[in-house]
DNA sequence: CTGTATCCGCCGCGATACTG
DNA sequence: CAGTATCGCGGCGGATACAG
């Protein structure tokens, strides 16, 4: 190997950087986290929305939506009135929220190294 | 708890969403990784470019700036002509590259998982 | 309650050119 | 090789109004 070439490369295809990339949608994995937390796995768009503040109806909508066409979760309409939805994981939404999980459970028992971080501007 | 509340939110200052932000900057924790493969810790700025296929030179430098700023990173510049610049990881870098390790182990051993969400736009 | 449709400002980020 | 400065487009995402 020359020197100064990398050790190894992180391909615009490859998996771990398409993971990333989920994590970029920075709504996606709280989504999925909250969906997973809940008994049964589902829950209503009222209780997204008050799971997730600061989150605007547009984008839990189009989120929703996104993660709808990628298989993440399903969305079931009850013809109820007022109209009710309820959306829960698939067997795929299931899978991805393991690596959450691990990240949400790293961030728990890691908070004191996260306050280090508040210090950033000083 | 009345019936439809949320069985926990992500408040917005709370440690899993800091995290979670954290990656929300693409470049960072692919960053972070690569420090963390090299021998030492450490690489200069081409190896990092040449790691990172599509990042930018300004993206790379400004997100290394930042870094450098939350005290992720530590800049060692070497007063040689042509000028060499040495990245490397500080402690509280060496505690964040943690999860993004987990997560990438999580991503290459579900590459099939991955592969299913390729067909998200059929 | 859930969802759609516009309008629009802000800024992330690439392209380019230039310095030491 | 490493870094800075400037321009400019695209689109993310909020605010608002409306509908079933």
């Amino acid at each position: 190997m020359q020197p100064g070439s990398p050790d190894h490369e992180w391909r615009e295809d490859c998996g771990p950087r398409r993971v990333l990339e989920l994590f970029s949608s920075k709504w996606t994995s709280m989504i999925l986290h909250v969906l997973e937390t809940r008994l049964g796995g589902c829950a209503r768009t009222g209780v997204l929305q008050r799971s997730l503040p600061g989150i605007s109806k547009k984008m839990l909508t189009q989120t929703l939506r996104d993660m709808e066409a990628a298989r993440l979760i399903d969305r079931r309409v009850f013809g109820t009135v007022p109209p009710a939805v309820e959306y829960s994981l698939t067997p795929l939404g299931r899978r991805f929220v393991e690596p959450i999980t691990l990240l949400y459970d790293w961030a728990r028992t890691n908070a004191d190294a996260l306050d280090e971080m508040v210090g950033k501007s000083r």
